[in-house]
DNA sequence: AATACAGACAACCGCCACTAA
DNA sequence: ATTAGTGGCGGTTGTCTGTAT
């Protein structure tokens, strides 16, 4: 036999909480604390299950929350972590490993790897519910103006984007997108130019461009979809005889995502379409031995202008949003497993805008925090 | 002033891991 | 060893409020 049911769902009442319920609940905790949820709301008189009681308190009630707007500094974290934690593999693979190496935070308490409440450790006052909330009316829609998944933290690459710039692909227009390269995502921009170059000659246009008018025609393919089996951008030339796969029968690319971001700026600014050629990518795979050694991955550009001319920041203590591997499991969970009294963001020796910047300022910088991935972080062979 | 629309956020739902019985 | 309740999570929905027309 198991535990007594929770509650008895029948005659239970739903809905918004009014300020006698809250006042019932906060009194009876304030005297009886709230070890046992399941006898909670009869013991305090409430109409109300057990498992709505625990999310009032701790959502709403509880004595600690910080109410009010997000600081930019608590955006700033939130964007961070969540682009650590965001990916649903890393995240499954985290909780894996942490599984098996049984992982502890030094005060013998197992750490729990869940985004949301990752993140709210990091932001003391905010609940879960609050920074998630926050994340999908706020930050997620800012990401996505800018041009920026939300959900994998790479440029966005769905149809609608290539439509746009598809349709305006003259070798004029292409020269008037590539001085708006502060504007437009270098590697849409990279990728607009392979496929204008090409003219589509061949029937691989039309397949595409039915693609597309499935897309936003029949919503048979949500964006997300077409981005995890779009091709990454490092292969954009397909050998023209290749036909352009369908959404249907497209592969989950072999190629790391990490891969995408193994741009340089300087290659879209000095970029010329005469210079690339279908044959430059053979093979479909990025050859990362052909760049030159001062090669610095996407990830790090736009952090020029936090730092200016001064070098990132190499306390490894801290995340690394370069390129460079020295970043560790153990340093996620310990800034994770260990709350600071304030909110303390993750590089905040780069910051140098401030609440006073503008939304602009803002939303740039915020763009450049996301420009790092996972895998550029997290050296996974250590735990292998 | 009335209506429509969008944004913000509280609350619910379903799922899952853990664990008491 | 098995069963089923509990707590906690992410995703989603519902409701309220503010703004535009």
């Amino acid at each position: 036999m198991g535990r007594a049911p929770c509650c008895d769902k029948s005659g239970l009442k739903k809905g918004p909480w009014t300020p006698e319920e809250d006042h019932i609940l906060i009194d009876y905790i304030q005297k009886n604390g709230y070890g046992n949820w399941r006898t909670l709301p009869k013991n305090a008189g409430l109409q109300r299950c057990g498992k709505s009681c625990r999310l009032r308190w701790t959502n709403y009630l509880r004595p600690d929350i910080k109410r009010g707007r997000f600081s930019f500094e608590e955006e700033e974290t939130i964007i961070q972590l969540h682009s650590m934690l965001g990916n649903k593999y890393v995240l499954l693979t985290i909780k894996l490993i942490s599984k098996v190496l049984s992982y502890d935070d030094g005060t013998g308490t197992e750490v729990e790897l869940y985004r949301w409440s990752a993140i709210a450790a990091r932001l003391p006052g905010r609940t879960d519910n609050e920074i998630k909330n926050y994340w999908n009316t706020h930050i997620r829609k800012k990401l996505l103006r800018m041009g920026i998944d939300p959900v994998t933290h790479t440029p966005r690459l769905d149809l609608l984007h290539l439509s746009a710039i598809l349709n305006s692909s003259s070798q004029m227009n292409f020269s008037r997108l590539v001085g708006m390269h502060n504007l437009v995502n270098p590697q849409l921009l990279r990728l607009a130019n392979l496929l204008s170059s090409t003219q589509f000659q061949n029937q691989n246009q039309n397949q595409y461009l039915m693609l597309q008018n499935n897309a936003q025609d029949n919503q048979i393919c949500s964006n997300s979809q077409l981005q995890n089996h779009m091709p990454p951008l490092v292969q954009p030339c397909q050998p023209q005889n290749q036909d352009i796969p369908t959404c249907t029968t497209l592969e989950t690319p072999n190629v790391p995502i990490s891969n995408i971001d193994h741009f340089r700026t300087s290659d879209v600014t000095n970029f010329n379409p005469q210079n690339c050629q279908l044959n430059d990518w053979p093979n479909n795979q990025i050859d990362l031995t052909s760049f030159p050694e001062d090669y610095v991955p996407l990830s790090n550009y736009g952090y020029d202008c936090v730092y200016g001319s001064d070098p990132p920041p190499s306390d490894t203590s801290t995340f690394q949003s370069n390129g460079s591997s020295n970043f560790s499991f153990r340093s996620v969970l310990s800034n994770m497993s260990s709350p600071s009294s304030s909110p303390t963001p993750l590089h905040s020796n780069s910051i140098k805008l401030t609440s006073n910047s503008t939304e602009e300022e803002k939303e740039s910088y915020c763009s450049n925090l996301l420009k790092f991935n996972i895998q550029d972080m997290l050296d996974v062979n250590e735990f292998v």
